[in-house]
DNA sequence: GCTCATTGGTTGAATATACAACCAGTCTTC
DNA sequence: GAAGACTGGTTGTATATTCAACCAATGAGC
């Protein structure tokens, strides 16, 4: 006990227990898990997050995207350029002036669905590595963010 | 139920099961908190990574680096020339002459230091986020992912 | 002692990410 | 209904991240 604090202590802290290095080491590990398995379809994992989003809600306001997977909106709108250069995205105004209304293409399901396999083999592959209680209580700690904020800024 | 894997099965199960989107999105989160925390010090928590480990470590190798963090080594190489240009890193060369040394200089440890309360801020708020079992579980997986492979490719 | 493979780092090119500042609609309030 | 606040997106700028290709130094085989 004691020595309350010198500069050794708080590297080791730092470096020891940080939750940041935990979640983004592993988050690297894991992103490039899915970027490998999906390289052959010609999109990556993030692309594919906001591909199935996108899907999954059906004419999707931006900021809904942005909300769900808290995105900042100026990430997703370069994102989103992208993605419908590549033609998997169209989009149109909304009945507010402001509102950009997102579809997923023909194209984009097309890929979605081609891509479904290799996506599960790496969705097999990291469950080996957290396991299964893990990516459990994580999906728990994301539906608490969810319905806490808006992260659009 | 039946028709075995429609295309709308394969979104919703995307959308709402992949690991890689929940583990993105906490990160993005996660990431926000400390760097807001950090951001009167001039560095970020990436960057504070590197330094903390560099200066656990002590004389690191930039590879060890790599692999304690499980970075790329192009990564590591990039942050490393703007660390060095804001004079929190020094590298000399090693023994085999392909290696570069790092220690991080006096004034790194000085701003190591000095952000120590800001990161405990922020790692007290993260943990409220994520809860004690998870940040244990995930270190629990951060150590296993470490005694596998080294990353550095 | 050469060739060849390996290893550690850097560089070209591309995407992801965020903050700040901006802009264009909409809404509010008087 | 005009002024000012608010909201949803885009753009300037910067960092992080990776893959692929490269280069330099070392090590291994012959």
């Amino acid at each position: 006990m004691s020595t309350t604090g010198n500069i050794d202590d708080s590297v080791r802290i730092m470096a020891e227990e940080c939750v940041a290095v935990r979640l983004r080491l592993l988050t690297r590990a894991v992103t490039r898990i899915y970027n490998k398995a999906l390289r052959p379809y010609g999109l990556n994992i993030s692309q594919l997050n906001v591909l199935a989003a996108v899907a999954y809600i059906g004419a999707a306001k931006q900021q809904k995207v942005c909300q769900v997977l808290h995105m900042h909106k100026s990430t997703l709108s370069r994102d989103l350029t992208r993605m419908q250069a590549a033609g998997w995205i169209r989009s149109e105004a909304g009945e507010d002036g402001r509102v950009t209304i997102l579809r997923v293409t023909s194209s984009g399901k097309k890929l979605l669905e081609k891509a479904f396999p290799a996506w599960e083999e790496a969705q097999k592959e990291a469950g080996k590595l957290l396991g299964e209680k893990d990516i459990v209580n994580l999906g728990r700690t994301v539906m608490t963010l969810r319905s806490k904020a808006s992260a659009g800024s």
